[in-house]
DNA sequence: ATTTATTAAATGAATGTTCAATTAATAGCG
DNA sequence: CGCTATTAATTGAACATTCATTTAATAAAT
């Protein structure tokens, strides 16, 4: 509660994206109304306006700074060690917790369903996963060249890599219950060196 | 452009539900509103209110439309047959044309977003996915009897599939391209398998 | 004559946005 | 340092529209 004043643009802009990030996740999308941000982030709602133009740039701006999210994901992900190490770790982290609970769920599906129509937003999203499917590419294509993996084609295997993480990360909350997430977790580790080919 | 009018309330709720369907589809559930969905549906926004009471209710009456639709398919896969065939069938179904298409992207996912806020929805979409999961696990547990695939767990091996379906079906338009359709049902099939353990 | 479908008109609240006013920080200059 | 001019952050009040909903009236079918 503390009523701090006066931050500069710098500061001010991602506290009001916070603001709309929050809103969404507690009252939805269809409900985030600028004068909720406003009161939610302790500005008027004049300011956001001021900083945003329009309410649809801020929905831009928001969906920028998700999408950064995963991007930082995916870039710190391995790129160099022993093949059955780097493997292991690749895997550990893309069902890790931090991926699972990157963003809201509830955030997400409202941009994905806006990139429906929203061609600027598609088109983020689109080269968002192309990144991971490049370096999922790479990854692949080196299991393969050690020898640590047995598939027939590196792209049938990234597309069914990225499949099943996403499937397991958004849908598992619907055909599991809250305490099985470890398991979960396991299941698809298993599921994903099965489509790997991943011997021994 | 027909101007039917005084239709019953058994056939005019329907074409309410079908326009407030087509509504979301073009201008995203956020901008749904009663009065648009009236125009599409050439009615007075008062009849809607009069055969619904509230948005609310009728969101419900709407998500309850979708998820009958995926209930359907689940309800129209094999039972019998003999195993191999049976597998086949199974798999070439969940990647046919008709699930891919069979609601709107934009549609499921803004339901899956309101989904995480209310509880009716919520429980709705977990009883749909109850339904798929105990299907898939008699199959999955007939497939092994038969001893047609290899598996360790039964359910382990039914969360694979239901995860890289789901993922496969809403994922795949954002790392592969439009013309690419039915490489990618192959290469799902392939994963589907591998995660069976599918033998031969 | 009664029920049912449908519209008309009006409601207050909330929507995104504009523009001018106000306050606080900054920089220039002596 | 201190005074002032300028810039930047923030608010206030008003805007026309749209929102979901209510109530009463009308039209058509039974």
């Amino acid at each position: 509660m503390s009523e701090r004043k006066r931050l500069s643009a710098e500061e001010r802009k991602p506290a009001i994206l916070k603001a709309f990030y929050q809103v969404i996740e507690e009252e939805g999308f269809e409900n985030a109304s600028i004068a909720k941000v406003a009161k939610k982030a302790g500005v008027h709602a004049s300011l956001i306006i001021h900083y945003f133009g329009t309410k649809e740039r801020m929905v831009l701006d928001l969906v920028d700074a998700v999408l950064r999210t995963y991007a930082d994901l995916i870039r710190n992900l391995p790129e160099s060690g022993e093949p059955e190490e780097r493997l292991e770790k690749l895997l550990g982290l893309i069902w890790s917790r931090e991926w699972q609970e990157a963003a809201s769920f509830s955030v997400v599906f409202s941009f994905l369903a806006l990139s429906q129509r929203d061609s600027e937003v598609m088109s983020r999203v689109r080269i968002l996963y192309q990144s991971y499917r490049k370096y999922l590419m790479a990854q692949v294509a080196f299991f393969a060249e050690a020898e640590i993996i047995s598939i027939e084609s590196i792209s049938a295997a990234v597309q069914g890599l990225i499949s099943l993480s996403e499937g397991s990360h958004y849908f598992c909350r619907f055909h599991i219950n809250t305490e099985d997430f470890d398991v979960h977790r396991t299941n698809m580790i298993i599921a994903a060196k099965r489509i790997l080919g991943v011997k021994g």
